[in-house]
DNA sequence: AGAATTTGACCCCC
DNA sequence: GGGGGTCAAATTCT
């Protein structure tokens, strides 16, 4: 299991699919907590066949359960959403109803952002809580530039070297 | 024991 | 029927 880009949420992987699109399974997260916040955010994390090192996570819904429950500090996406309030669909593929007004997908790319982050010791599940990268910093200036467009102006490949 | 993760099966859409 | 996505059950880890 890799390491997805904690964005300051808590995420339980609930399926993988093997895409025909990518070389790589996709990875399917859901919030930990949706079952009692009913936060209908989800993340698909998915490997580049171009850049294996580069992981396409896709972000969908809306945070209903942001700054309560994990003791999570991130002053980026726990703000107002992305510049919008109406975006309360949490829809990305239209299955109850279609929203095609705000797309709410996200797609960051990141990198080798762990190489030389934050990994000091071997376990790199239980850093979960603190330590975390600044993949939200990240993701905050992808979510203050890019709202509804320019989302891949702001993307972010380190390309260590490959 | 509880929670999270993994894998498979099933369902929905094209 | 194929592809994609989600849920459920089993297993493993904390």
């Amino acid at each position: 299991m890799e390491i997805p880009p904690d964005d300051g949420y808590t995420w339980r992987k609930y399926g993988q699919k093997d895409i025909l699109d990518s070389r790589f399974p996709r990875s399917y997260y859901r919030c930990t907590h949706k079952n009692y916040y009913g936060c209908e955010a989800k993340k698909q994390v998915q490997r580049l066949d171009d850049d294996p090192c580069t992981l396409e996570v896709t972000y969908c819904g809306s945070h209903t359960c942001k700054t309560s429950p994990t003791p999570i500090r991130i002053p980026s996406l726990a703000r107002s959403p992305i510049g919008k309030d109406e975006n309360d669909d949490t829809n990305c593929h239209g299955h109850p109803q279609a929203a095609p007004t705000t797309t709410p997908f996200t797609s960051i790319q990141l990198g080798n952002w762990f190489e030389g982050s934050s990994r000091q010791e071997g376990q790199t599940q239980s850093g979960r809580d603190v330590d975390y990268c600044p993949v939200a910093e990240l993701a905050d200036a992808m979510f203050s530039s890019g709202s509804s467009g320019s989302i891949m102006d702001a993307m972010y490949l380190p390309r260590p070297g490959n």
